[in-house]
DNA sequence: TAGATTGTTAATCGATTAACAATC
DNA sequence: TAGATTGTTAATCGATTAACAATC
């Protein structure tokens, strides 16, 4: 039987709604952070400099790139135009503001660096010590954490930091959340769970060290 | 027809070689985390519990579980015994020296917790500036930055962690991997490749950040 | 145009989930 | 033993890779 009335697949209705996976994400952001870094002019660079740059292969790259809908077409992208394209489609444009809870460790170094994350501006900073509240020199306000949320609610604070382990972490995130905040990031290795609305990640660097020394290990044998 | 020798399923020559996932052994190195926190004694814990404590399913948490060699048969885990077992089966038993580059910032909170981080211990610290080097106080002893791939050798340090931004990480790098480490650190944004036989993991707090804003914007619109 | 490069679809590969036998 | 729980296999799902048409 002859098929009269073939549609050439290229003229079918595309899926454009496919949707970008968490590491297809984690890939681009890792790229747009790296393209912001300096400026390109009207350079161009091809996918397969691209790939490079985030360690994956130009075919996957490309297919990230077209899912998010910056696509190239002919020969290579325009790095600056990208760099600006990546943001705005990963919705990075605009700046949200942060609140850093525990000031022993981590939390003392993120006070020196309020402004230097793309994306977020730490404006407020808590702990529990009233003694260290008082010895911390900082350009922004600190507050005791039992006042979390209030600050939190009157700043309009998005993001709340957990910078170092206290007896009670999840009495801080709950202060954090009913403040309002939508994010969580958990610089300590205590295990959180949040509700379905709030979103989370664990940056602690235990798991890091662990997984380069397991596989540091596991060849030696 | 009648299959006259029908072996079992159970009965065939087992695929035992299968191998564990990176997502897997991320998952059990977190397990592995969080019950060497406390002290079990001879309490046990289903595969339910387990599963909740890393954010996975029970199904595929044994899984992991008895790909690793960590089986338990019948009534659940005995927690105590399963956090010995699978540092073992991960290998991270024995502790690996570290040496940390870049003193102002994450180094410097660093130099106060080289023996917080399981399985690490820093063990010397190295920045460019010789006036800082001199500012700053430390358990450890401190050097030059030129001078890394000579310590390094000369106490067997297997870990570099690059703690700050350099104008050229890449030459931190090759000092660290010229005195012999196998596992590098980054706690940068700045990306860095290293030789095939050399661990790499990137623990900077930025691409983090922006996952999380990205998906905070994205449900916005 | 020819050559290089991109974008899209299909094929492959791998990880997760579901079903159920084995175990305590 | 019965009920609860684990371990293994097969099925499903999703991401990556390969092939090639479309574009500059």
């Amino acid at each position: 039987m002859v098929v009269d009335f073939y549609i050439p697949l290229y003229d079918r209705p595309r899926m454009s709604s496919e949707k970008l996976s968490e590491a297809s994400r984690q890939r681009m952001i890792r790229l747009s952070i790296i393209l912001q870094e300096r400026d390109w002019g009207p350079e161009r660079i091809v996918s397969a400099e691209l790939a490079e740059l985030v360690g994956t292969t130009p075919e996957s790259l490309r297919k990230d790139l077209s899912l998010l809908g910056c696509s190239a077409s002919g020969r290579g992208y325009r790095a600056g135009e990208l760099a600006d394209l990546l943001s705005e489609k990963l919705n990075l444009k605009g700046e949200l503001k942060a609140g850093v809870c525990g000031l022993d460790s981590w939390g003392a170094v993120l006070l020196h660096k309020t402004d230097s994350f793309p994306g977020v501006r730490i404006v407020a900073a808590f702990d529990g010590s009233q003694n260290r509240l008082e010895r911390t020199e900082s350009k922004v306000p600190l507050y005791p954490s039992y006042e979390i949320s209030e600050i939190f609610q009157r700043m309009g604070i998005e993001i709340g930091i957990i910078a170092s382990s206290t007896t009670d972490p999840e009495r801080i995130q709950s202060r954090m959340l009913k403040g309002g905040a939508r994010g969580i990031i958990n610089l300590t290795s205590c295990p959180l769970t949040v509700p379905e609305s709030v979103f989370y990640h664990q940056a602690d660097l235990t798991a890091g060290f662990l997984s380069v020394i397991s596989r540091i290990n596991g060849v030696k044998q």
